[in-house]
DNA sequence: GCCATTTCTAACCTTAGGGTAAGTACCGCA
DNA sequence: TGCGGTACTTACCCTAAGGTTAGAAATGGC
């Protein structure tokens, strides 16, 4: 610690690290999709959300929600009955998530057409 | 057009869809790494950012600047001189989404300690 | 006794993301 | 003459993400 203005430095870039590799397992294609299907943190069935996400197969909704699960974005809640029902729900910290979310859908909602123009354009220039 | 409420409700599956593959194209990794590198709105090299962004090789740096390019995320100045310098800068669309971004960050940021506590927790539970 | 139901696991295989390394183009300078 | 410096481009290869399919477990209904 003699040079105090290294250290602060050194641990920006740690925690400029830790907070992108945090994102990184946070958020994929998958657990933005499956966020917004439980965004009104009303609880739901294994098939529900299956239904609910539109070209997901079992194995990704079973890895996703693991995951999600693991680091602690959603609860997942088992009935002990037969067939068996387990339920899905956002914790806080999950809708918490979505609602950082909703920066970058507000920007795509607003800014679709420019985007489509930018790429019209480009495209027309090679 | 004869039950609005049908209608509408198409519409908005169709924009949901627009909207997550507007998001799709835009929100990966590199592109998040290069939003921030470009972040203070000065134009920086191709060698500058390869030196900014930490572990991106020069096929990558290349590929996403291209594409950020055509989605209009950066603005794209050749000088015409030998050796070649190149200099890139945030468009305005891409200096918003990197605001919109910010929502992501300061939420990771401010629930490293949580995401780390719910995994160990999850971890012992097995 | 057999089948349906629901969630989850395990095996296999295909694809595509991304790394490495070499090559291109251009001109000024030693 | 040939090398250096910059910004790519191309070709090759490997790993890992993710799709598909099959099956396990448990029990109530026919």
């Amino acid at each position: 610690m003699a040079n105090p203005a290294v250290t602060s430095y050194a641990d920006d870039e740690k925690i400029d690290q830790l907070v992108n590799q945090t994102i990184a397992r946070v958020a994929d294609k998958w657990t933005f999709l499956l966020i917004e299907a439980l965004e009104d943190r009303a609880p739901k069935r294994f098939s529900q959300l299956s239904r609910d996400v539109p070209g997901i197969s079992q194995k990704m909704l079973t890895q996703t929600l693991r995951r999600m699960e693991r680091e602690g974005l959603v609860l997942r809640t088992v009935f002990p009955e037969v067939p068996p029902r387990v339920e899905y729900a956002l914790s806080d910290l999950g809708f918490e998530l979505g609602e950082a979310f909703c920066g970058v859908w507000h920007w795509a909602e607003a800014n679709i057409d420019k985007i489509e123009e930018a790429r019209a354009s480009y495209d027309a220039r090679r």
